[in-house]
DNA sequence: GATCAAACTACTCATTTGGGTAGTTTTCAA
DNA sequence: TTGAAAACTACCCAAATGAGTAGTTTGATC
């Protein structure tokens, strides 16, 4: 059973149960082997550094160090490493973020299981293929213009509903200031108003709730 | 193994990565076995008839016929059944809706494995007990006022962007009654703005994006 | 030192939004 | 049939919002 030729994977998640169904699925491959798991982003480090796996599955949201922060850090000292995001959301700018950090690939939780395991092997092999949905949505982001930085904290000041007012005193800005950055945010993410900004930045997970 | 005292259980879920953790969690205790598993909740209540199992665990977001639907056509059938809800999301209405239509009780995805267990056993014995988290947000969801159904759709227009005019005309109603149902929904969800009842519509999942 | 993007301020003006109040019609159940 | 709740319309008015335009300042890059 413990070939040497068997695919090592590092399986990086905070649900117990689903967690436990990933390694249930990998275990069942003959070629495949789960050589550690990590309930958040630290543990996922240190436990690659022990037992150098040939792949990790990555969840995006975890406790502690998240998995953007996670990817980055493990690249930065295996840039070899070699993993795959596997998450619940497919938002726009989390699967941008997550590619632009340097994931292999991007997969969602509610994909069939043999979909899970072809990718595996496909990135094992230095591959790196996006199901299509994926792909739509990342290259969706990709014709997005970035927002500056004063812009980002409007939006969140706007989706935290308040008004330009309060947003003005906030950000220690006038009142003109926050409409003339409103304005650049509207045209960017080509919408109206205020609360089709809010929905928008939320529905692409520009901002999170929480 | 297959003792005639082992607690039967049917799981519903479209996950097919998350449900096969489920299985695995359950078959790993020597007194539970999962006797049939739904990726619907249309194939959940055909499984159920079949195989009569003592407890469901139901996902509420299934493709077809939902999680609240499935509750409510099972418990007209066979009033006594167990259904314990296991889903992603902490919202309020969901949990409301869900013990509204009658589940025994309502657990998260990411709540460890001995929690899940425990419940199941509680469940099975005829008790309905809820993780802490869970009942705060029950009663949160208990003390808002209920919308009306006009309240409602102005609410899901007001959610896709749509303007004070643009919902007058969809709705073939004058502007003033939009209005005037905004005004009732502002109060309601204990709001000031459109943006934030956009917002707060969204976080107590009393609307969905998608 | 020139150039460029970002951040900022200011002003006008039309429109939209939201608060308050007052009333009619409809529907459904007691 | 008599309430009660919901749905609807209308009006006034103040405040907030958003479009358009025009500029200054600042910091980084070449």
């Amino acid at each position: 059973m413990k070939a040497k030729d068997q695919i090592k994977l590092l399986v990086a998640d905070d649900h117990p149960t689903f967690r436990m169904g990933l390694v249930a699925l990998v275990e069942s491959q003959p070629d495949m082997t789960v050589v550690a798991e990590a309930g958040d982003g630290r543990s996922a480090i240190d436990l690659f550094r022990q037992k150098k796996p040939d792949v990790v599955l990555m969840d995006l949201r975890m406790p502690g160090l998240g998995g953007v922060e996670a990817i980055l850090a493990l690249l930065q000292e295996y840039p070899a490493a070699k993993i795959i995001v596997v998450t619940t959301y497919d938002l726009d700018e989390d699967i941008y973020r997550a590619i632009q950090a340097g994931a292999k690939s991007y997969l969602l939780k509610d994909m069939p299981r043999d979909q899970l395991i072809a990718t595996i092997r496909e990135v094992y092999l230095g591959r790196h293929k996006l199901p299509p949905g994926v792909l739509s949505r990342l290259d969706e982001r990709a014709r997005r213009e970035d927002l500056t930085d004063r812009e980002m904290q409007v939006l969140q000041l706007i989706v935290k509903g308040r008004s330009n007012k309060e947003i003005s005193s906030a950000l220690f800005i006038s009142e003109d200031t926050v409409k003339f950055h409103l304005k650049a945010l509207f045209m960017k993410l080509g919408v109206q108003d205020r609360t089709e900004a809010a929905i928008n930045a939320i529905r692409h997970g520009i901002v999170h709730l929480e």
